[in-house]
DNA sequence: TCAAATAGTGAACATTGTTCATTTTTTGAC
DNA sequence: GTCAAAAAATGAACAATGTTCACTATTTGA
């Protein structure tokens, strides 16, 4: 007969989970509302703050669940292809394709985490590892020359400019390119990048 | 004995706007509290509410300023300098510089404006614009087969890209680079963009 | 001098994050 | 099966903050 309350423990945090991200898909940041995610996961106020210390621990938790789909959107971007160029080239477009299929979602993991005193929580720097462990090893089949400490920071480097272009074509307010427009941009500077 | 009126609303407005640039300078985005402005500024809650709508139209007065600052930091960045990439490499320099020392007003600029269904204000298109002019002139030098559109183009790459290095430099999610190695990062970065 | 217009006030309201005393359910020992 | 302790769940209450508005004080121009 045990075991019932492990089970409602894990199925609460997960519902309340899913909710929350239902919630910034459809309405951003500010859609992060205790009230209403409690409401929606049919609990009460006081069931979510047994699962999640504050409004912050729930961001943290979606941002988690977004940089595990990124993670997953980047790792399918490269599967089957070997030219590093060619591998480069897929992952600023899969990117940029998730930035835009579930942009509350990106804007949220991007939207100044800076300005809290937490540290970043140990899943988080992984999944950031990894992230940039996709972009690392295509660099270092271009850039024969670097030592490892000169790749980590050109693949940050990397990451970042593209990061910066994708950032950018979300904002309403530098006047918009048109879709053809920003994917030869981006093509263009991944081949700068890389050098060629 | 006329003009005290509006002298009087002139200082009030003025001083509100101080009052609230030095709350984002101090505490950032989340600083920016109308009662705590109000008080600072010497007046009641009402009396900013007479000089602005709501609290995001006094955030977008303080993005005014901000970018007011970044343009002249950019003017004075090129001042004296011919050649067309070291204009681009002071350019980022300066650009990296002001979000350094300027860290939560640059933050509160960029901090997911995007939500906000209100359409960006004509003031801070036209500095937009001004500032991609800067990074425009030394790239029709440098790349001078290209027609006004894809200058234009261009030119919003290569800030973006710069863009989003200073962005994810600040972070503290991605291991922090020396101050040395950030710079050159920045600097190959440009030379890549410009074609060199 | 005085009535209208403007500037300024701050109490009151609405919303939202957070806490905690209380109730309901589950567990394990007897 | 019973029951006391532990865990899960509840929701009223509190605190902080954006916003409104009826009211007061000041300025204006005749």
């Amino acid at each position: 007969m045990a075991g019932i309350q492990k089970a409602k423990s894990e199925e609460t945090q997960r519902r309340v989970l899913e909710a929350a991200v239902k919630a910034v898909e459809r309405g951003g940041f500010e859609a992060l509302q205790i009230r209403r995610i409690a409401a929606d996961a049919g609990y009460s106020v006081g069931s979510v703050y047994k699962h999640y210390a504050d409004q912050d621990a729930l961001v943290t938790a979606v941002d988690t669940v977004t940089l595990a789909r990124i993670k997953t959107a980047m790792a399918q971007a490269v599967e089957g292809v070997s030219d590093p160029l060619e591998q480069l080239k897929a992952l600023a477009r899969a990117y940029l394709a998730f930035a835009q299929e579930h942009r509350n979602l990106w804007q949220t993991l991007f939207a100044l985490k800076m300005a809290e005193g937490a540290p970043t929580p140990d899943i988080h720097v992984q999944e950031l590892v990894d992230l940039l462990g996709f972009i690392a090893e295509p660099l270092r089949q271009l850039e024969d020359g670097l030592d490892a400490e000169a790749l980590a920071a050109r693949t940050r480097t990397c990451f970042a400019a593209l990061h910066g272009l994708v950032a950018i074509s979300l904002e309403d307010r530098f006047v918009g390119l048109t879709t053809e427009t920003l994917d030869s941009e981006m093509m263009f500077l991944v081949e700068r990048l890389a050098g060629r």
